[in-house]
DNA sequence: ACGAACTCTTGAACACGTTCAAAATCTCGT
DNA sequence: ACGAGATTTTGAACGTGTTCAAGAGTTCGT
């Protein structure tokens, strides 16, 4: 598997060629979905060689990562709006939560290709991976702020722990979701709407006396999890 | 995608040809794993056309799901013997999950590769797809035994509903195991000897009184993860 | 025993992701 | 301006999962 240049290394016009040839496979998934779309057919629509477009993408998948990318950033500016309407966690939560179902849902088709790169455990693209330590931390921050913006009352020990675990359950309404065939994931908000009330009694629970010994487990565990 | 005849309707000729070709597959896939064996090697290998292993299986993946009965099926066996030594919730939960790291760590070097394939939510190698239904049932199943057989107290609501998540919590750790590469798999196992303490815990609260809305809230969210 | 209907078998053909060696174009030191 | 080296572009060729139309074999009612 060849690697793309760096993009230091990209002069102006190679970075716009790529911009063409993604811009052309987003075109083209969206109207006839991933597995219709060919790598000929993105080549022509780009304006380009199939050769050609190998040059900038070592694969079909690596197109699909463009996307990513693309789901990333368009969370992080829609969370933003959330964050500054919202002062109680549970708010906060739902709506991070939320406004990221909403931004991925014109890509839900495509996420199961995604996923399925992603799963293998060698691939950079799976978000344990060293190579997605940045996307990773940048994602734990968003939720440093729905924690650290909010009202919530948390057990001292776990509060700096907790970004990390909202991620992880970020990770699991993104597991249901890429398997959620329903329309519009109604399925997957349905989800959210229950599971925000429930992490949200959960963490004020975690002050009382007698949920101490779980949450000193569930720590260990934690860091048994981070290796 | 075609359907494969049902079992009542093949004859015993037509199950030994179908036995013939999943043998064969399954000595190619593991001589040199999933991807790099063509349906053309296994139909060699079996003695019969490219054409005919479609007549009996309508894909490649679908070949792979006889690999992942027998992970289940020695699994059953295996936990046959903790489910027969040990009356504790903890103990016969531990043991179940820990006998499954036992039977399925000489297929970890190659699980990733299958994985990625089952990963994708259209696949029928899914654990969640309606081929898949009959060998996830059989799962809860095993898992309805370590309740039933237990001494454990657990609220009455939740005691119909606590085998489908403690699979949901093997889920976790297939998905833990598959990512592990340390030697032995050691970290599952690790993750296996810190979660069990921290299940146990949390099912024996459930009685408590504190948190009555805290299972209902979950018990609800379940009946929305299923659908 | 005959023929119709069903089951099983075949391998060529197809579609598509991917590779590669060669050609075209660009960059830059002199 | 020149040429050597790097970068970019090309499309034919390859491998593999899957399909399909045609043929061989089998079953069964009459």
């Amino acid at each position: 598997m060849t690697l793309v240049p760096e993009p230091a290394t990209r002069t102006p016009k190679a970075e716009q060629t790529r911009q063409t040839i993604v811009d052309a496979a987003m075109r083209l998934f969206r109207e006839g979905g991933y597995d219709r779309t060919t790598m000929r057919a993105i080549a022509d629509e780009a304006g380009v060689s199939l050769g050609n477009a190998y040059y900038y993408f070592s694969s079909k998948e690596h197109l699909v990562q463009a996307y990513y990318l693309r789901v990333q950033e368009e969370h992080a500016a829609a969370a933003e709006a959330v964050l500054d309407g919202d002062a109680t966690f549970a708010g906060r939560l739902r709506g991070v939560l939320t406004s990221w179902v909403d931004v991925a849902e014109p890509y839900h088709e495509f996420a199961g290709k995604f996923f399925k790169n992603a799963a293998e455990p060698t691939s950079p693209l799976s978000p344990f991976s060293t190579e997605s330590t940045a996307a990773r931390e940048d994602a734990i921050g968003l939720y440093r702020r729905v924690v650290d913006g909010s009202d919530v009352k948390v057990a001292k020990v776990l509060r700096e722990e907790l970004p990390e675990l909202l991620w992880l359950l970020q990770m699991g309404v993104v597991l249901f979701w890429v398997y959620d065939g329903s329309p519009g994931q109604r399925r997957t908000r349905l989800l959210v709407d229950k599971a925000v009330p429930l992490v949200d009694r959960l963490v004020r629970m975690t002050r009382l006396p007698v949920v101490k010994g779980v949450v000193d487990d569930l720590l260990d565990l934690l860091r048994t999890l981070r290796g």
